[in-house]
DNA sequence: GCCCAGGTGGGTA
DNA sequence: TACCCACATGGG
């Protein structure tokens, strides 16, 4: 498990607490959100029923370091309510689903768009879901490879098409968008495409 | 003190 | 449909 890339970029213990994760990171420092994580696990409230029984401001009090508290404590909310209603908090039953069918659900639910809807896919249900994040954003438009402004959907399309569906596949070349976005060395030099991306290239 | 981080939803033109 | 803004903490 220590394994290159996702296996270790996407931190947590089981699919809740990565569905958990996937909003607590929403415009945030992961770093933040382990410090919120930790709390709702000492707290006993990693359940989407603790989560429900969790009165609002002391969920929010928990999530606190993570940033945007009141409105993702909201949030969790949103997600624990429909989880219950959906599928009586069975996350197995709830990714055994069709996944494009699925994934409307989710962008159906308060807080969930697009990128955490194929996080949540990706990382909590092992789904085939492109994740497009900033940094892919960025990367694509930098690479020529697509317009400043052009749609989630339409970039998600240019992994879906040129990509085998694997799972780990998505997973790894999601960190390594992530990992090259985060270096330094591609806002320096117009022509970086040498550095670290070139671990890209081998798909 | 300033900028940014693994976005989303609501309001306005 | 297309912007614009609120939401907020913690680290560099």
């Amino acid at each position: 498990m220590d394994r290159y890339g996702p296996q270790g970029w996407w931190p947590g213990e089981g699919p809740f607490e990565v569905m958990v994760g996937a909003i607590l990171t929403q415009s945030s420092a992961w770093a933040n959100v382990e410090q919120a994580i930790a709390n709702l696990k000492a707290a006993g409230a990693l359940t989407p029923r603790a989560l429900r029984d969790l009165p609002l401001p002391e969920l929010a009090r928990l999530i606190r370091p993570s940033g945007y508290y009141n409105a993702k404590a909201v949030k969790l909310k949103a997600l624990a309510d429909w989880l219950g209603e959906s599928c009586r908090d069975s996350l197995e039953q709830l990714f055994s689903r069709d996944t494009a069918q699925l994934r409307r659900e989710l962008l159906s639910v308060h807080g969930i768009g697009e990128e955490t809807a194929d996080s949540m896919l990706l990382y909590a249900g092992e789904k085939p879901s492109f994740v497009v994040d900033a940094y892919t954003r960025r990367i694509l438009h930098r690479l020529g490879l697509a317009g400043e402004r052009q749609s989630y959907a339409s970039l998600q399309a240019l992994f879906a098409e040129n990509l085998p569906q694997e799972v780990p596949l998505f997973k790894e070349y999601h960190a390594l968008l992530v990992r090259h976005g985060k270096s330094t060395c591609w806002r320096r030099a117009p022509a970086c495409a040498q550095c670290c991306l070139k671990d890209l290239c081998r798909y």
